[in-house]
DNA sequence: TGTACGGGTTAAAGTAACTTTAAGGGCAAG
DNA sequence: CTTGCCCTTAAAGTTACTTTAACCCGTACA
């Protein structure tokens, strides 16, 4: 495999930035990467500076932002005149939703592990119809 | 509102189990609430036991069981036969999945942070092209 | 009596963010 | 020369719903 970083195969690419091959062609198809160069036969060839671009889109994305705000982090990264100040604030915001998203997660595992206390010691051998974690659950608010 | 509950409508199960309308006859559709009774007039009229279940279903979704672990949960609660040791352990295989989520989420949140100080601390008023934290995220791996 | 309102009904399309499938072309190695 | 891997496209599938369009029904009010 020849991967001059000047002409590369969607394969490599793909690769060098671990997302899968249609993926890379789904954010073509819906402009967050450009259109790519052709070779003769008609295949995708991609060079360093997408390798940057698709590295940064997959770090948004590991970040949690959706496909349209990673859209607006590449314009403002790319973007000489603006400020960076409202990728900060995103980024913020994310923080902020993450500690939410936290909470809520150890909530729901100190529940769930409630349940599988009280199925461990309440109903080992019983049937689903005796067990007690079953009967809460059926409890409405 | 007149709610016995031997013939609710469905917008009533739907506000007594904190559902959508159109959620429970995706449900129905799915097969994962059985086909409800109608009326003279064909609407769907529902009972305790229909509060029961889907009760039920909307704690295993809370959970965040998919559909079709729900679907199999609404199984063995119901079987007389089976025990539920199956459940417990996906109850408990749960608690591993969501332990894994939490510290996952608590290192992008360190690192969604120390992005956000970057920006704060070296490009206050600068570009995104200058932005550390930009350049950081074109970086690949 | 008429009509406006707040339910209910259906099927179909839209959503996110891809993944999978089908059906085919290109090219290098054995 | 054929096996195998990579590439191409468009279209359908995935998850778990939500939204929309177009319609029916019973009732409360003027």
């Amino acid at each position: 495999m020849h991967l001059s970083t000047n002409s590369m195969t969607i394969g490599t690419l793909a690769k060098t930035c671990d997302v899968s091959a249609p993926t890379i062609r789904y954010y073509e198809k819906i402009a967050l990467l450009p259109l790519a160069n052709r070779n003769a036969s008609d295949q995708r060839r991609y060079t360093a500076s997408d390798v940057e671009r698709l590295t940064f889109i997959r770090r948004c994305r590991d970040f949690g932002f959706s496909i349209e705000q990673s859209r607006d982090l590449v314009a403002l990264s790319n973007s000489t005149t603006r400020g960076c100040s409202h990728s900060r604030d995103l980024a913020a915001e994310r923080v902020t939703e993450i500690r939410a998203k936290v909470s809520e997660l150890k909530a729901l595992e100190k529940s769930l592990k409630s349940l599988v206390q009280k199925c461990e010691t309440t109903c080992i051998d019983g049937t689903g119809n005796d067990c007690a974690s079953f009967r809460d659950m059926r409890m409405p608010a």
